[in-house]
DNA sequence: GGAGGGGATGACAGCGCTTACAAAGGGGCT
DNA sequence: AGCCCCTTTGTAAGCGCTGTCATCCCCTCC
């Protein structure tokens, strides 16, 4: 191959600019990257040859002589719901300042049948990853950390793994709280998947919950868990379910803003008001959550994925640092799809939620 | 640098599979990128070395040696919104089975300050671009196409080069339409931005809202039309500035459902109902339309990223293909927001004296 | 004034591939 | 049998950088 006239159409070389300005290729190399030990004439000089000449850096050569990739993997399970593309939105704010590539990678629901599994691809092509949101013991991850590259998980954690996530046991705690607080005495859950994931935020909303319950000397009812599959659809089927009882519950906490407002469309299927005949809490900070009324227990999903970043950023820095898991506060916003228990009516049947004036 | 001993624990590289399998390079580089004129033979034997010995192409070797850069870059202002996390969505899916890599690069709004202008960082860095939703005017847009790399537009289009989008006038005429056939005739618009950006959807859509106007011998009253921004935010403030008019509309058409969404709490907030008081259409087909009951138009955003991430790979595989604009077909979807005009009562004075439920 | 030190620069050998080109072998055909 | 062509393989020259090492020069200090 080659064409052996560098001046070629194809591109300026460093060894152009290093002719141009009159001193080696390594002086360019060093000027160009902010090495130290390079006289500032000579680096402001360098700079504006290389300006002016219009030269960019070829990525593959600096990598392959380098050998760091440039690039880091942001692996994530979905890209269109609301958690991941704001994590990932934070993420790629971030490494837009940086000059390490963002190469994006969706698995798919782990559940799944997998396209190409990740770490094959991976290996040699990205100097660290981020993972959002995927379950540490999902195989996947495995072979991930043996890749042995510098890590960061979103919203989960795992021993001797950097990661950045929220409370989510306070999260849930305090959505169950706040229905326990209204004189709600049989509170539902809408979970996520059936079978429970260790160390995944699923889990700890689900203690969360347990927790609050039991503090207050209620029961936990196993029949008031159903799973909602992180889905409207998902959280509706799940709320229909929870009324199909023979005693409901008079509140629930979803887990996810989605499986929200799954739930309220059952209800408003049923002819029932949330507020008012059944209390719902949600989980996110969904801007849509504020459409529709909905309590909910908002988690900075932007911030993580932007702290996430740094975090790694940092690591790839100085890789001495010890990993450590960082956590971002939740807080409660309480709307109108949660109300003290039995306030207005018992249970009756209007058709659609809008109230007359008064 | 250099280890010479290329079975250091950096890697296999090529040559320890040479040695292995006992050929050349040059064979084993053919056998395992599939290229013809290869003995089968000697292409399984090749093959079942390199997987024994885990050995992973380098991509920066191969794309330094080759001059391709293996990989292609999304471009899009948005990623948390649900066109742009759709669209990406389904690039994604296609590329995940290329042996192309996703940058991905997100611009923030057009009209905010840069960050770093991406043609900038693209030169060198990847083979083709994907461009979601920007405005071929942007300047941005510009210096792309100055680079001289395969593009395909997703949701815009421009002469000269491929694009996949739907046909906006169609379903801003659909939209519009709809609403006429209701029996309304002050029909109001919630747009994009102020001004109008040229082969961009919301012009479109303008241009079916306008047609379907004229066409039924309605007047297209500018005061009826007013920016919401693309936001839920500015959506209602939008339909709040339309039911300030001293004659407001009976129906608007938001030119995206999050917009749409802003406008039906505008109403809430007004003591309004969606469909008896005022009609709203939506646009998009989202997720939460169905739930909030919203009359929309569906594109398939989905299919228009998978289609054009398909359209590029053509492209790279043939550069000699001429670029075509591809439509998708989108789809109304009828609910309980839109309803024909004064079906319940006359319309009420939008601020007082609404009435309670019949 | 000479030795020693350190900052600035240059020379050059790779990094691990790809690919033109050359070479070798194996038929089919005349 | 000899020729030609085609398929298969090997050889080797880069691709455009980076990093090590050597060199040079200018200062400082004894």
């Amino acid at each position: 191959m080659a064409t052996s006239d560098a001046t070629a159409v194809i591109g300026i070389t460093i060894r152009d600019v290093a002719r141009e300005a009159g001193v080696s290729t390594a002086t360019v190399s060093r000027a160009l990257r902010g090495l130290p030990n390079v006289d500032p004439v000579t680096r402001e000089h360098v700079k504006r040859v290389a300006d002016r000449l219009d030269y960019v850096i070829s990525p593959a050569a600096s990598r392959l002589a380098s050998g760091r990739a440039g690039s880091i993997a942001v692996i994530t399970p979905f890209l269109a719901r609301w958690y991941f593309s704001k994590v990932l939105h934070g993420v790629e704010r971030i490494l837009q300042r940086s000059d390490l590539d963002l190469l994006l990678y969706s698995t798919g629901d782990p559940s799944e049948v997998h396209r190409v599994p990740p770490h094959r691809r991976l290996r040699r092509r990205v100097d660290a990853v981020l993972v959002i949101g995927l379950p540490v013991d999902s195989p996947d991850l495995q072979e991930l950390f043996e890749l042995d590259l510098p890590v960061t998980l979103i919203g989960a954690h795992s021993a001797g793994v950097s990661s950045v996530s929220i409370d989510d046991v306070e999260g849930g705690r305090m959505a169950t709280q706040h229905l326990v607080n209204l004189g709600h005495e049989r509170i539902g859950l809408i979970s996520g998947r059936p079978l429970p994931t260790p160390f995944f935020p699923e889990n700890d909303r689900l203690s969360g919950y347990q927790q609050a319950l039991s503090a207050s000397g209620l029961v936990v009812d196993q029949q008031l868990q159903v799973p909602g599959f992180f889905t409207i659809e998902g959280g509706e089927h799940a709320m229909t379910a929870q009324l199909a009882q023979p005693k409901p519950p008079t509140a629930v906490f979803a887990m996810s803003d989605e499986m929200a407002f799954g739930a309220l469309r059952a209800l408003r299927r049923h002819g029932l008001q949330p507020g008012r005949d059944v209390s719902i809490v949600g989980f996110d900070g969904h801007e849509m959550a504020d459409l529709l009324d909905l309590t909910t227990v908002c988690q900075p999903a932007e911030d993580l994925g932007a702290l996430a970043a740094r975090c790694l950023l940092d690591l790839l820095d100085d890789p001495s640092i010890e990993p450590q898991a960082k956590r971002l506060p939740t807080q409660l916003y309480v709307r109108g799809s949660t109300a003290i228990r039995g306030a207005a009516h018992p249970v009756s049947l209007p058709r659609h939620g809008n109230d007359a004036k008064p």
